[in-house]
RNA sequence: GGCGCCGUAGCCAAGUGGCUAAGGCAGCGGAUUGCAAAUCCGCCAUCGUCGGUUCGACUCCGACCGGCGCCUCCA
C-alpha cells in the first residue's frame, strides 16, 4: 500500500449526524488522518438475525469510504460473551458458557463472512479483558463514582452530572423500579458495573468478591483498551441508544474526564412488514395475528428468524443491496417482498457484468480498480460527452456518501451509470462488429468497479448454479438443446422455437437470444 | 407520562425555501426481436390534514390525524 504522507494529505470534507448534538458535523479526527470507529457487537446467546446484520453492512461501507478517502481506519467490534442471557441459555441447552458463546460467535462471523463484512480490524471478547474491567470500575469506585454493595458494584448516577445528555434526559424524568437489586441502590438509576456471583455461576475474582461484569462496562474497557480514551466514532442500532451509550458515556467520561467518542452514529432499525405490506399500518390490537401488523421492529422478542436461515431464501447481495438502498438512519423496511424486489433490482447490474464478460472476456469481479479516490486520474482517461457524464456520476456518487455516508443516493447513481454503460456498448455497436476498441468500455467498468467496491458490493462473483458434474452434464444438456432449437429457427420452424423455449421457461429455465447466439440461465 | 423519529407516485425510497421532486420494483406506450427475453427511449407524484411565517414552502413554525422507536433484554 503507498504511504501516504498524512501532513500533507488533504481529506475531503465529510458531514455525519452526531446522535449527540442531534445534528450534522464536520467530521474532524481526533489524530489527524487516523479513525477508531467502535461498534456494538452481539451479545452471543442466540443466533443472529437481520437486525444484527445492519450495523456491521452499514459501517463496513463507512469503513471502505473513509479508506477510500485516505483515512487510516481502525474499526473495533466487540463480543459480548458474558451475561445473564448467556447463563440462563447455556444452563437451558446444558452447556457451559464458553461453548455456547463459541458457537454463537461462529454463527455471527459466519453470517459478517457471507455478506462480505471483511473490514473488522480487530472483535474483542468481554472474557478476555476481565482484567481491564476490574480495574476500570476500581478506578471508578476510587473516584467515587461507583460504590460496592453486598459484591455487586453500581454506578452512581447522582454524582455523574450530566447523565443523560446523549438521550436529552435528566434524572427525575428517568422512570423505572430499579429492577430486582433495587434495595442495595442509592437510586433507581444506578446500574450495575460488578454483579457478584451466584453459586454455580462463572465468576472472575476480584476486589469485591467474585462476580462477572455488568452490562455496559465491556465496551468502556475495551474501547478504551483499543482505541484510547477519546476516539473518533462510536456506533451501534437506535436501540442501544438509552440505557446502553447513555451509561457507556457515562463510566467512560466520568473516570476519564474527556469525551468518551466524537461522534455518535446509530442506525435505524429493521421493521418487519407484515401480510399487510405497508410501513404506516394499523394499529396493535388483540386480533390481529403477527402476520397482520403492518411494521413491527424485528427482534429476538418477535421471534425474528435465524439469519442463516433467511440466508437460503435470498443472496446476501441482494439482502446488503437493500440494505444500503436506504438511509441508515431510516427504519428498512423488511421481508420477502422488499428482497425480492431487491434481487431483481440485483440483475441489471449482473446482466451488464455478464454481458462485459462477454464482450471483453474479463469478469468484472477480478478487475483492479484504484482504491483511492485522490485526484481525478479516474476520469481522464475518457473524453467528450462520455467523460463529462462520468464526471458528474462520480461527483454525485462521493458528495452522497461524503453527506452523512448516503449510500442510497450513491445506489441510486449506480443505477445510472449501469443504464449509461448499457447505453454506450449500444450506441457504439460494440456487441455486432468483431473488431473492437474496448478501451472507453474497460474505462468505464473500472469505474463502476471503482466505486460498488467502496459500497463493498459486488465483491465476490454469485454463486455458480452449476457446477460439479451435475452442472456438466446440465450444461452439456442445454448446448444442446439450443443448437436443436436453433436449427429449428433457421429452418424457421418457430413453433418447435417456441415449444422448446416454453417449456425451458417452466422449468423455471430462461432463454435469451442475441444476434451471435443464445444465453441460458436459471430463474 | 417523558424523550425522539416518521408520514413523498400502486409499492419501496432519496431530497430541496424558488431551477426537470433522485433511484428501484410494478405498470403503460415505443424502438429492437420471427415472437419473446434482455437493452434503450418515453409516460406515470405537487410531497398526511389544517393554519402561520415568507415575495415564494413539499422543505421553516404551530395544531391536528396516523404510524414507529426508546424509557425493561434488544443491533
Amino acid at each position: 500500500m503507498a504511504e501516504i504522507n498524512q501532513s500533507t494529505h488533504s481529506f475531503p470534507n465529510i458531514e455525519l449526524y452526531n446522535t449527540l448534538s442531534h445534528q450534522k458535523e464536520h467530521f474532524k479526527t481526533v489524530v489527524p488522518g487516523k479513525v477508531g470507529m467502535y461498534l456494538c457487537g452481539p451479545t452471543v446467546y442466540k443466533p443472529s438475525h437481520i437486525g444484527h446484520m445492519v450495523g456491521p453492512v452499514i459501517f463496513d461501507t463507512i469503513k471502505r469510504h473513509l479508506v477510500y478517502s485516505g483515512w487510516d481506519v481502525t474499526w473495533v467490534v466487540n463480543i459480548t460473551d458474558v451475561d445473564d442471557k448467556l447463563i440462563t441459555e447455556s444452563k437451558n441447552r446444558g452447556m457451559s458458557m464458553a461453548a455456547l458463546a463459541e458457537e454463537m460467535t461462529t454463527d455471527y462471523l459466519d453470517n459478517l463472512s457471507a455478506l462480505g463484512v471483511d473490514g473488522i480490524d480487530t472483535m474483542p471478547k468481554a472474557t478476555d479483558h476481565i482484567e481491564g474491567i476490574i480495574q476500570f470500575i476500581a478506578g471508578l469506585v476510587e473516584k467515587d463514582f461507583a460504590y460496592p454493595a453486598d459484591g455487586d458494584v453500581y454506578f452512581d448516577v447522582a454524582k455523574d452530572k450530566d447523565y443523560g445528555k446523549l438521550t436529552n434526559r435528566t434524572l427525575e424524568k428517568t422512570q423505572g423500579e430499579g429492577g430486582a437489586t433495587a434495595d442495595r441502590k442509592r437510586s433507581a438509576a444506578d446500574f450495575a458495573l460488578w454483579k457478584k456471583a451466584k453459586s454455580g455461576e462463572p465468576s472472575w475474582e476480584s476486589p469485591w468478591g467474585p462476580g462477572r461484569p455488568g452490562w455496559h462496562i465491556e465496551c468502556s474497557a475495551m474501547s478504551e483498551a483499543l482505541l484510547g480514551s477519546h476516539f473518533d466514532i462510536h456506533g451501534g442500532g437506535l436501540d442501544l441508544v438509552f440505557p446502553h451509550h447513555e451509561n457507556e458515556i457515562a463510566q467512560s467520561e466520568s473516570l476519564h474526564d474527556c469525551p468518551m467518542a466524537t461522534y455518535w452514529m446509530h442506525n435505524g432499525l429493521m421493521q418487519a412488514a407484515g401480510a399487510a405490506g405497508k410501513v404506516g399500518g394499523r394499529p396493535r390490537d388483540s386480533s390481529d395475528t403477527l402476520d397482520d401488523l403492518a411494521a413491527t421492529k424485528i427482534s429476538k422478542s418477535t421471534g425474528a428468524e435465524p439469519f442463516r436461515e433467511l440466508l437460503t431464501r435470498h443472496r446476501p447481495e441482494a439482502i446488503k443491496l437493500l440494505l444500503l438502498s436506504t438511509h441508515y438512519r431510516s427504519p428498512i423496511h423488511f421481508g420477502e417482498e422488499p428482497l425480492g424486489e431487491s434481487a431483481r433490482a440485483l440483475e441489471a447490474f449482473e446482466r451488464l457484468f455478464s454481458r462485459y464478460e462477454r464482450l471483453c472476456g474479463n469478469s468484472y469481479y477480478t478487475l483492479s480498480a484504484r482504491n483511492r479516490r485522490d485526484g481525478n486520474a479516474a476520469i481522464s482517461d475518457f473524453h467528450g460527452r462520455a467523460g463529462e457524464h462520468v464526471t458528474a456520476l462520480r461527483n454525485r456518487f462521493l458528495e452522497a456518501m461524503d453527506d452523512d455516508f448516503n449510500t442510497a443516493i450513491a445506489v441510486a447513481t449506480l443505477f445510472d451509470f449501469v443504464r449509461f454503460i448499457n447505453k454506450f456498448i449500444d450506441s457504439e455497436g460494440l456487441e455486432k462488429k468483431a473488431d473492437h476498441d474496448f478501451e472507453t468500455l474497460n474505462g468505464l467498468m473500472l469505474l463502476m468497479r471503482e466505486l460498488t467496491s467502496t459500497l463493498g458490493l459486488f465483491l465476490t462473483p454469485p454463486a455458480e448454479v452449476s457446477t460439479g458434474a451435475d452442472g456438466k452434464l446440465l450444461d452439456s444438456l442445454m448446448q444442446l438443446i439450443i443448437e436443436l432449437r436453433s436449427r429449428a429457427r433457421q429452418a424457421k420452424d418457430f413453433a418447435t422455437a417456441d415449444l422448446i423455449r416454453d417449456t425451458l421457461n417452466e422449468a423455471e429455465i430462461q432463454l435469451e437470444d442475441r444476434a451471435d447466439g443464445t444465453d441460458w440461465s436459471i430463474k
